[in-house]
DNA sequence: TTGTAGGCGTTATCAA
DNA sequence: TTGATAACGCCTACAA
């Protein structure tokens, strides 16, 4: 074995390895031409203290784990990207899980992470139909957790969120301004929370307007693109609706491509918006007015909310919950 | 302390703390009622064994890290889902390191993985203009090591890379086939060996139609967004192309904007074809026109083949380069 | 089939 | 200021 560990540093120099030990360590007593030396020649050898045996002894692993159900979305990308940087500026590192939206998946890496993998961990929830309280049966031993965007309400955790009962309420009351009539509600599962969240922003701007709510027009998609395709063209032809509201980003794509297919005019014949994070939603075609939620700031604040709380465990006096604002960007998807 | 360990688990039980680790191997003799009576107790005290224990035991992490220059791009984003996919499927977990493009923030990274935390790496690089030596200083210690897409070609390791030469030729031909006279190549480093190759692709494809090369026509973009949209704006107004090649995504998409600012008709009055990963191609004003990498696959290829170097690091009989194949899907941006 | 014991590389405690 | 030593939790060679 030819690699370098603490023991041969410390017989190259002809030190004892506490001594080495302290180098690398702030607050410890020891002569700083020595910590000079040692670190010089660390260098020189290409030493680091090893990982796994530093974190073994001092029981954690400045590691935080990120659970989310999808990447190739922009609206998780970003947030991952605010969530690494204000990582590594506190000296962390970050694991990434994607779970396909499989509640088993979620479960089994959560179970996992227990084992003293991760400090703490970072979760937009994928089980929202399914049993929650397997993140209880952890008891006090549970990880430090912090959910964003989906949450599960009925779990105690700190969490950050958007306004998206503001947002959906705006962007409903939107389409109304524009002239719409009879407006449909794509959402990928309205029983999960923030589908239901969206959902009754959507209801109450159509009541303060006295347009009566119609249950078909709450369209419940699913998680296969083409099951999508079906399903938005059927709503579309069937109820004729001349505006639409969908509650994540790729029900909006799935949306033009059906206008796309069934010659309808966006906007003339149907008005769009969707909560999305797209940077490039000016350059589509025509151009989506969108609910932009702050995405890199989401990961950003539950970044530093699991910071809070890792730093902090007996004193329970952090936010449990942090709100931000989306902002509705106006678009001709929604033009007259 | 309240956690659960192996000693404690055994003293439940009654039995040694080696039979417990044994019911958690594989290959280990043990009673099949014992196993089964130890993973039930287990799975009631979530007992879990410690990673960073087995792993200083093991002297191994069963974990890859994955550096890539940015997130917040269709292209890194997929590749790192299928880099995930494999490595999940491998028993791995992934780490994640975002350089922004900062060779520094690159070195550190891979610096301080060589203490153990992972067993491998997965790279696209950021420092192609700066010293690679660095990768040779760990000498036989280095971790085993996969580049994809942006690779440094005086390293010697395996790589996951597409037909970028090919690819190039053909979407400059393209552009003339469409009529363009004066084509432009936008790229952010034409030092970098990535855009070096695709600069010859355009290159040779303007020889064989007897095109003179315009050495201005070459525009070096940055990594601004402010400052590409003056350098286009200008390269737009001074330069007047036909045709716009842009060898990675977002100058494609900077070119949008600048002709929607310019009043310029794509493609009557400028024809745009680029590198790109993004799913929505279609759905843009106009649809754009793209070289499309499998970029989904190339995570994967570069996944496997890490761990077929890891699974084999004496013998040599393994791939030291995959290229896969991009596709030009050609779309109204190029239109005539 | 099960148990005992030593060591993986580090750090904290205590003594020098 | 430095050194010796024990312990973190686990795994494996060896013994029973």
């Amino acid at each position: 074995m030819d690699s370098i560990n603490i023991k041969k540093l410390a017989k190259a120099l002809n030190l004892s390895t506490s001594t080495i030990s302290r180098a690398f360590r702030d607050n410890s007593d020891i002569n700083g031409d020595t910590k000079e030396r040692i670190l010089a020649k660390a260098k020189e050898l290409n030493y680091q203290p090893n990982h796994y045996a530093s974190n073994l002894r001092e029981q954690k692993s400045k590691t935080i784990a990120v659970i989310v159900p999808e990447l190739a979305n922009n609206y998780f990308s970003q947030a991952i990207h605010g969530i690494e940087r204000v990582a590594r500026e506190n000296g962390y590192h970050i694991l990434i899980y994607v779970t396909d939206d499989d509640y088993q998946k979620e479960v089994t890496f959560i179970r996992h992470l227990h084992n003293g993998r991760a400090d703490g961990i970072i979760m937009s929830v994928s089980g929202e139909a399914n049993d929650h309280n397997y993140l209880n049966k952890f008891g006090s031993k549970r990880l430090p957790l912090v959910f964003f965007d989906r949450i599960y309400e009925d779990i105690d955790t700190p969490r950050v969120i958007t306004n998206d009962y503001d947002s959906s309420f705006l962007a409903t009351e939107h389409l109304i301004e524009q002239g719409c009539k009879r407006i449909a509600y794509l959402v990928v599962n309205k029983s999960l929370s923030i589908g239901k969240t969206r959902m009754q922003g959507y209801i109450d701007a159509l009541a303060k307007y006295r347009i009566p709510f119609e249950e078909s027009l709450i369209v419940d998609c699913s998680n296969s693109y083409e099951e999508n395709s079906l399903i938005i063209k059927e709503a579309l032809t069937q109820l004729k609706p001349d505006g639409i509201f969908t509650s994540v980003e790729r029900l909006a794509f799935a949306t033009y491509y059906a206008c796309y297919d069934l010659n309808i005019n966006i906007p003339k014949d149907l008005k769009v918006i969707s909560f999305s994070s797209l940077e490039i939603a000016p350059l589509l075609n025509p151009s989506l007015t969108t609910i932009t939620q702050p995405a890199i700031e989401i990961g950003e604040e539950a970044a530093k909310l699991l910071f809070t709380v890792l730093d902090d465990q007996a004193n329970k006096n952090r936010p449990n919950e942090v709100v931000l604002t989306s902002k509705i960007i106006k678009r001709n998807s929604t033009g007259k």
